[in-house]
DNA sequence: GCCACTATATCCAAAGGTGATATACCCGAT
DNA sequence: ATCGGGTATATCACCTTTGGATATAGTGGC
């Protein structure tokens, strides 16, 4: 798996939705580069513990991204044990249409009047 | 698979975060009851054909839903080839859970600005 | 009579997710 | 100094979820 693919337009839209996991990966890196036990961590915690990826899902997830050139690898930390990546702007795009897919959904729940979204108390 | 069981609350939270086709299942059944093949074409709708069941999918979903009790099977419709229906309490729950789960999720989207939210056009 | 659509159901393969296990480094406490 | 826990990456084997293909059958238009 050494040559990453640049993906079109077309194949990127058909990546969505994301599955939860791969999700987390690309929002954990939106705010900045990251090595992968970073990521998990940050994960956990930007989900109140209720997404906790085991390492499988984590490093599987950042292979297939990196192959995809979603992700990109980059030599920063003098630290040679840690791998840091950020976002590529095929990576940066993709988790925004995914955003604004969720969005959508919540904007019909909302009309839909489907849950107690904190309006006002 | 003939006994639906009751789950507790902390079984229900472990179902968190919902895979994509059976949140959307849930999602679908949200605003009234429901046969199958309703189910599919109203999440082609709500997605604008974002996503798009198969009947393996669609089928598999709802028989996993009925045996957790999550949705009901009701006796509606003169038409004996439809099998219609509803969310159970536990399933509004969930799907409640679940909506209010991605709404945090955009909410630090926002904070963080990472896309471009249709604020005020 | 035929075709497209509705409707449910299952088979099978592919994709994705998870716990367990392995390796190794770092650091603080005993 | 060493022991244990946390950091860090990686893979295996198993399971769940998903999706395309296939099957069956009723409905409605032309």
């Amino acid at each position: 798996m050494k040559t990453p693919i640049n993906l079109s337009a077309e194949e990127l839209a058909e990546l969505l939705p994301l599955p939860t996991a791969a999700f987390f990966v690309l929002f954990a890196l939106a705010d900045g580069e990251k090595h992968g036990y970073r990521i998990m961590q940050e994960i956990r915690e930007l989900s109140g513990g209720q997404v906790n990826l085991g390492p499988a899902t984590l490093y599987t997830n950042i292979q297939r991204f990196v192959a995809q050139a979603l992700i990109v690898e980059i030599e920063s930390e003098a630290s040679e044990r840690r791998r840091t990546y950020r976002l590529s702007l095929a990576g940066g795009k993709l988790l925004q249409a995914e955003l604004r897919r969720q969005e959508e959904v919540l904007k019909i729940a909302k009309l839909r009047k489907l849950y107690p979204s904190g309006g006002k108390p």
